[in-house]
DNA sequence: GAAAGGCGTGGAAGCGCTTCCACGCACACG
DNA sequence: CGTGTGCGTGGAAGCGCTTCCACGCCTTTC
């Protein structure tokens, strides 16, 4: 394995001067350069990047931090994340987290220069204290799908409004006349602290109220983000003397949770029940699901983006927040409910 | 950032000791190991994980090589990987490929111990030059639904049968009665040189002749593996004035769109074309298709704690290959065919 | 009671790179 | 012709750790 040293020799020159050819300083002549790129050609050289980083102090890696596939939606948003660092010389480290703890000790471990350059936090609402270290620590975060807010430090982020996504999914179902719309999401206070569903829900009863629906309670259901879950919570509501026309689901995986206890149920969607879910993930066209689409692979993009910006910056870069677009892809799970009361 | 040195200082010892500590070595008195330890807490001390690679000669990381995402089935895979590597002290770098380009320059750069300690690689037979040049360097690989053989260079790896997978199919569609059995799989010369496809297509060949049923050429179809071209694929087949009562589709990404063509042809399944798919990805359950399903979560996890044994053994090990069980999930579209000919 | 052996420890060397400082040379200037 | 100004370059220091060697002390042994 040649060392930096080899080439040194081989090009009958000091190693500072081959440093100098790696990293492209102009301090060198163009004779001499010419010498030690025939030199590292020769002896297939690479330079250790953890000589490299220990000297610079950092490691060209990009730390990834996701709540791992818990959301289909997590999946598509990565794949945009690492197409984006496949343009750059940085590695992407993953970090899996699936439980607070878990969250905690990689938080913990990453606020150094020395295990990643710069995070991409997913999904997940970092404690404010570990965002504070990060920055105190020169750490970049960027934030998608969440925001990161701690006092005085303020991460770069990559959303789009959720609450404005329930808005659009609750507008479309009163739109074609139902008014019995219920509510299918996360538990609100769960463990890692996602708040989308929660937003989304916030969306879906400020709307309600603006057209002077009642907001019922008995037709909002909370469970863990699992089809299952969002199945058994629909067969529940369908079990009511009044059941709901339709139902929002606070993402498309528990919408197919809700499709699968409507059909089980014997109902026709969406004669019977319409659905609407969020998200538009892969499945969903094939489902043929009436969705608010969310660019996924188009935000892990530009988070990734907005990561290699404030790597390359010199200081710190005044905290960009993008808001994606939302789009109602209506399919044909969603229709103007019949006019038959109760069951 | 506290360093060894200020560990050391604090605990009135030397930097050695420290580190003795840190690596737990039996050469040190418990009296001052905990001295020592009390200073790494009193500091909150963590070792540099770039100066402990450069000093070792190792990163404490594992390189995933992923073919990223075009196989619904290698994220499952993935998580599987993750999940067990979570139980390490190793660090996941991921590695996209999506060309050979893109896979040469990969290996080329991970052929030395200060990337990866060691490599993962999935679904992608390697060239057996590389796969040398690494066996050389010294960075052990496991391979993972894929077979890894160069010249005295073996690579354990975790893989199914995919040509018995093929049989097992094709004898389910024969048992139900169907003759005219349609093929839809990945061109048998792709680019990146995966091969599951093409066994899977070696198993149908083969059952279909031992039951002494002809193989039409005309009702086996490639194209890359993607759900739209499946589809395109099966327009064309039903298109034909003999149209196959059954398909039976390389993998359940390819099944979906079979699925979409006979349906949008007005078809019913299983009445009038069967369809078996190869995998049992997360959304086939909810698509009611019969498939033959792989633990894909597991094999990620097989493979993972294998590339962990190979790192944590001195000499190399005797090259381990585990296969894994195919199980056929009889779902809600195949049955027998009707006795309606041709259309 | 002296020699021999262990154990625990300090400290220097070294991992392979970057970077800073200093130096030599060429050229321009007065 | 001497001094100044660059540029191009060599080489040492240093990044933070591990590891090896050496050393002092305390047992053990004859």
């Amino acid at each position: 394995m040649a060392t930096i040293a080899d080439v040194a020799a081989k090009a009958g020159v000091g190693a500072g001067t081959v440093s100098r050819v790696l990293n492209d300083s102009p301090r060198v002549s163009a004779a001499t350069r010419a010498r030690v790129l025939a030199a590292i050609e020769a002896l297939d050289y690479r330079p250790n990047p953890l000589a490299r980083g220990l000297s610079r102090g950092r490691c060209q890696t990009v730390g990834v931090v996701v709540p791992f596939f818990t959301h289909a939606s997590a999946v598509e948003r990565l794949r945009g994340v690492v197409a984006e660092l496949d343009t750059s010389r940085y590695d992407l480290v993953l970090f899996n987290v699936e439980s607070p703890v878990h969250r905690d000790e990689h938080f913990a471990a990453l606020t150094r220069r020395d295990r990643a350059d710069g995070l991409l936090v997913m999904s997940l609402p970092p404690p404010s204290s570990d965002l504070e270290r990060l920055a105190a620590a020169g750490v970049p975060v960027v934030m998608l799908d969440a925001r990161g807010t701690g006092a005085g430090a303020e991460a770069p982020s990559v959303v789009t409004d959720d609450v404005e996504g329930g808005r659009i999914a609750t507008r479309h179902l009163l739109a074609l006349g139902h008014e019995r719309i219920a509510f299918i999401g996360d538990e609100p206070d769960n463990p890692l602290g996602f708040v989308s569903s929660a937003e989304r829900e916030r969306g879906y009863r400020a709307t309600l109220e603006d057209a002077g629906v009642d907001v019922r309670p008995e037709l909002i259901r909370h469970g863990p983000h699992v089809r299952s879950v969002a199945r058994r919570r629909t067969e529940e509501l369908l079990a009511r003397r009044e059941r709901p026309t339709a139902v929002f689901a606070a993402s498309d995986t528990q919408a197919l949770g809700v499709l699968e206890a409507v059909r089980a149920a014997g109902l026709r969607v969406p004669e019977d029940v319409s659905v609407v879910g969020f998200d538009d993930i892969e499945v969903s066209s094939y489902a043929g699901l009436t969705t608010v689409r969310q660019p996924l692979y188009e935000s892990g993009r530009r988070a990734a983006a907005l990561l290699l910006e404030v790597l390359g910056a010199e200081g710190p870069i005044a905290p960009v927040h993008q808001q994606l677009e939302l789009d109602l892809i209506v399919r044909s799970t969603t229709g103007p409910p019949t006019d038959r009361v109760g069951r």
